[in-house]
DNA sequence: CGGCAATTTGACTAGGGTCAATGGCCGTGG
DNA sequence: CCACGGCCATTGACCCTAGTCAAATTGCCG
């Protein structure tokens, strides 16, 4: 259990910075890319940042861990693992750069995941406190903070949707669109994603075996609606999202369809 | 699609009511039942509050109505149900007393779920903007609407968890002890419980057919686990919560166990 | 090059979905 | 008051999806 080797360096901000007008939308910058480039604009100007990288397989904190602090991803991609008493284990959430980590810590004191990296990356550590405060004195903040709670809520129930309502290929293709669509929305490149996890990871966060992972990408790629460019298989090449969008709604249709 | 017939009435509270000390724990509450009567308390003390009593079948708001209020239960039972654009539909969570309702909202500015109402009860309704002002007056409500959307994402990583991890029979057994555990923690009665929802509803909430329910319902009734006291199957009688418990661990051991 | 982890694929099985028949409960109306 | 119809629940029979077990292959890294 390797504990985070982490750069960290405090920026410490003016504590009642000027507001500086929204940065101005980029051309074809998506408003999601937008609200996260603002937000941590935002953060940069009104808290005090601790800024850390970790490497894949790092943890930024650990379920049962006292919380004391919420995080923001600058870059890379992170999983959270939700642990059970028992020993059950299981990846409940991915988070890309502008996703917060940490909100289950403020109702129970403790963390209830584990946060890990996926691979290189960067976090802005914020106290909760120090977060606090500055949305007394820039109120605007506790916008962000509360958007970015419910958006993880809502994104929770997506995710139990899909788990219930959708056959195991319907899955894989809905995680793929998703992380491309993820990717997508933050400016990235999204034809060709690679995942940082392994079939395990990818079967445990979606509710099924490793086995049953391979075989929906082994379907899926049969059907060209993706492909694995390189030797190595963590590449996926995604021709067409709306295709993959489109195959989720096809499997809901038991009734005489196409085929 | 009916839609709630309220009984609205507003209470006006002083604006900067004195902060009165936390009420003296009753002997035997629970710390839960403690935590949301100061929470209700501290609501009516300080923002101003609508209280609505619904119905049976009642909808407190639906999915893509303008978001504008959240809303506390204060007695009844809850559901909320998430649709997707292509018209799956899933229960995705309940709500007994003292749980929030409507942060998806937040960050849409649009409500992402439709809450109903399982039985008569009543809701108490709090303008957004109007809860925001409150806790700038009065920082203490700032932390009970963190924690409780804290909870909920606490909440929904569980139900994920159980969704994943748990046979179709545990996972009955689990949703009957999660609902006991909520009444005894409420300081209601947990040894006798009414299902306020039909088979194909806890199948839908539990990511399961109604005849799987069924089933599953009927063969814990043979172990003993729980039994049908009334000629109606709708309530149930739970001898030992803790017995239900033990049932879900025993069922992730497939390994040589007793039986 | 060797070892090991990750992946793929096949064969088999079982848990749970689907379809269907039956019975209880209750409201409505003759 | 009783008959009827609708909704809900239960149970059985059957089948399919996905889990389990196993073997072979590939790629990675020391």
């Amino acid at each position: 259990m390797m504990t985070a080797t982490a750069t960290a360096t405090t920026a410490r901000t003016p504590i009642a910075a000027t507001l500086l007008p929204p940065q101005r939308p980029a051309a074809g910058q998506s408003v999601v890319a937008q609200r996260i480039a603002d937000t941590l604009r935002q953060l940069q100007e009104h808290v005090a940042i601790t800024r850390r990288v970790l490497h894949a397989g790092d943890s930024l904190y650990q379920a049962g861990e006292d919380f004391g602090s919420l995080h923001v991803v600058h870059s890379g991609f992170f999983k959270t693992i939700n642990q059970a008493a028992d020993g059950r284990e299981q990846v409940v959430g991915l988070h890309f750069k502008g996703d917060w980590l940490g909100f289950d810590g403020i109702a129970a004191g403790r963390y209830g995941c584990d946060a890990v990296a996926l691979d290189t990356g960067e976090v802005w550590t914020l106290r909760y406190d120090a977060l606090l405060a500055a949305c007394a004195r820039h109120a605007p903040l506790l916008g962000l903070l509360h958007e970015a709670m419910s958006r993880e809520i809502t994104r929770d129930r997506d995710s139990l949707l899909s788990l219930c309502t959708l056959s195991a290929d319907a899955r894989v293709a809905d995680f793929l669109r998703y992380w491309a669509e993820s990717m997508g929305q933050r400016g990235l490149r999204n034809d060709q994603i690679t995942l940082r996890m392994t079939r395990a990871e990818i079967g445990n966060y979606l509710g099924m075996t490793l086995e049953t992972v391979s075989r929906a990408l082994s379907r899926l790629s049969r059907d060209k609606l993706i492909a694995f460019p390189e030797r190595g298989r963590r590449d996926v090449s995604i021709p067409d999202v709306q295709a993959l969008h489109a195959y989720v709604q096809r499997s809901l249709t038991p009734s005489t369809m196409l085929q």
